[in-house]
DNA sequence: ATATCATTTAGAATCATTCTAATTATTGAA
DNA sequence: TTCAATAATTAGAATGATTCTAAATGATAT
């Protein structure tokens, strides 16, 4: 059965153990990338757990502002390439809009995106993919990452529309 | 079996026949729609079929000048543009380098991006992906298209890297 | 011919992201 | 504690793909 991730009890990240453990994760791997964990970088990483929205570069900026309000863009930039670099977040990229970031679930895995309403939520997978060895193997391809994202209208939007174009302030 | 489209002779994408048959229904599709086949546009299709290389709107650019040299981007932009609203070209979204453009096969199918020289191949598809009424189903969502991109390092890649990192020129 | 409408143009504007060079914090040794 | 040395952070400039704008050109039909 195929099921929204952001049904808070269930799916892929339920656990609020799991959410701390994930934030010591991504803590451990920065000293071990040898940068510190400052106060920032700690807030940032808050932030990026903190909701499934996947948020882009500048929510998390305005979360960290929040805290520290003096935050310039180009430190959320900075530890955003970091983590990545640590494959500590999945960069979801848009070229019409800013690029997303999931910290929860670093690895491949499928999403669903309005297209309307820029919602980004994670999906369950119950599609086979084909293994990245496999693919490996057939084309010769050293593979690292995989993009499964369906697009289209959220059931919301669609309600939004079908409820009256009249709507229109 | 997976294999690449890229292999003329078989794939997903072979004929001379259903190139110039390509090119017949997106010229119908631009006229359909109301807007002029003129002959910067008919270059412009062309240029997009012409290869197996998911052309970038500045390669384009540069095809199109070929033949007609004042061609401005924004023509090619335009274009793009009214492919895109009438299903004829698939974009392939990148944000630190161009879109690409898919006008031999406009559906959504799967990808190789080589993350070292920005390949982009055709791939045969062999596993299952949940069908857009599925996830539109259990999601309430509704899919228009699935984007589904294996990333990685393309052989000629490896074999460059490998045979020396000495090459630095 | 000429009025109308679509097409094309050059260049300006936009926007996310990256870069740069200077400033500020932090740390470890004297 | 003091003083380098190093890392982190900053504001703002630079970049680059894309979109917008307003003017110019081209085609079409009477």
């Amino acid at each position: 059965m195929l099921i929204r991730a952001s049904e808070e009890t269930t799916g892929l990240f339920s656990q609020e153990r799991e959410l701390s453990s994930r934030l010591e994760e991504m803590k451990a791997a920065l000293r071990e990338r040898g940068v510190a964990v400052t106060r920032k970088r700690a807030k940032l990483l808050e932030v990026l757990l903190a909701s499934d929205r996947h948020p882009s570069v500048s929510e998390i900026h305005e979360g960290v502002r929040a805290a520290y309000p003096g935050t310039s863009l180009a430190t959320i930039y900075n530890t955003i390439e970091i983590l990545k670099e640590t494959g500590q977040v999945l960069e979801i990229e848009f070229s019409a809009s800013a690029n997303r970031y999931d910290g929860r679930i670093p690895v491949s895995h499928p999403h669903l995106v309005c297209l309307q309403c820029e919602k980004v939520e994670d999906m369950e997978n119950t599609a086979t993919h084909d293994p990245f060895e496999r693919v490996s193997q057939a084309t010769g391809y050293d593979i690292v990452r995989l993009r499964t994202d369906y697009y289209g209208t959220c059931p919301e939007c669609l309600e939004a529309s079908s409820s009256g174009e009249r709507g229109c302030l």
